[in-house]
DNA sequence: CTGAACTGCAACTTTCGTGTTGCACCACTG
DNA sequence: CAGTGGTGCAACACGAAAGTTGCAGTTCAG
């Protein structure tokens, strides 16, 4: 579960991956059309697509002979969750050993 | 605001800061603490922790001679919610353009 | 005061990721 | 049926990051 969440802040950790992100949260587009707006060749941005396709953030899409892809939201709002739980956790944890100390 | 999140993203997305996070997340402690724990030597896990401290995940605490570190919940959770504020967002855009697209 | 434990800084190696260029393949357009 | 625009794969270079070892400086214990 939680394991799993390395591999997608790996891929949110890269600034042009990001900026591929927010650029898909606004319009899909494909990765010809990505590398017209972004300072980066097309070949590096499929390649982060693809990176960002393997954790799930992005989603394929065939239109004629070009492929689109969409930033998944729902993808991303269940990763906060996630990690709402773990920050969650620690305070509790934390909150439960401060009692701990208080009570000697 | 949500540029200053991916470092953040980048400092959670290594495996080993992960495994230091998670450790500190049930209770407080030392580099050296932590390097017999973890298969990897004191230097390279106080560099991890100069990485968390960074990025405001940890916070050292010193103890005589020794430097404890306790994970930061609320960070987290801060994190979190700037995540699902974004995701809303794409989902919210994507909800538009469908309706755009029904309306022709 | 001697020694042990913990920390911090520095240099070095090695691996991995990002970005590039070049070429081949496929699908739509005229 | 050419030709163009889009994609995919491969090889290469470069820089950053992760890990190691070694040494110096401190602070507590005996």
């Amino acid at each position: 579960m939680s394991a799993a969440l390395v591999p997608t802040f790996a891929a949110l950790g890269d600034p042009t991956r990001w900026e591929i992100l927010v650029t898909l949260g606004e319009e899909p587009a494909s990765a010809s059309a990505l590398s017209e707006r972004l300072p980066v060749s097309r070949q590096a941005i499929a390649r982060h697509l693809a990176v960002l396709h393997e954790v799930g953030l992005v989603e394929p899409v065939r239109v004629g002979r070009e492929v689109r892809y969409r930033a998944l939201g729902s993808r991303l709002s269940q990763t906060a969750d996630a990690l709402a739980a773990v920050g969650a956790a620690w305070e509790r944890r934390l909150a439960t050993i401060r009692e701990i100390a208080e009570g000697l």
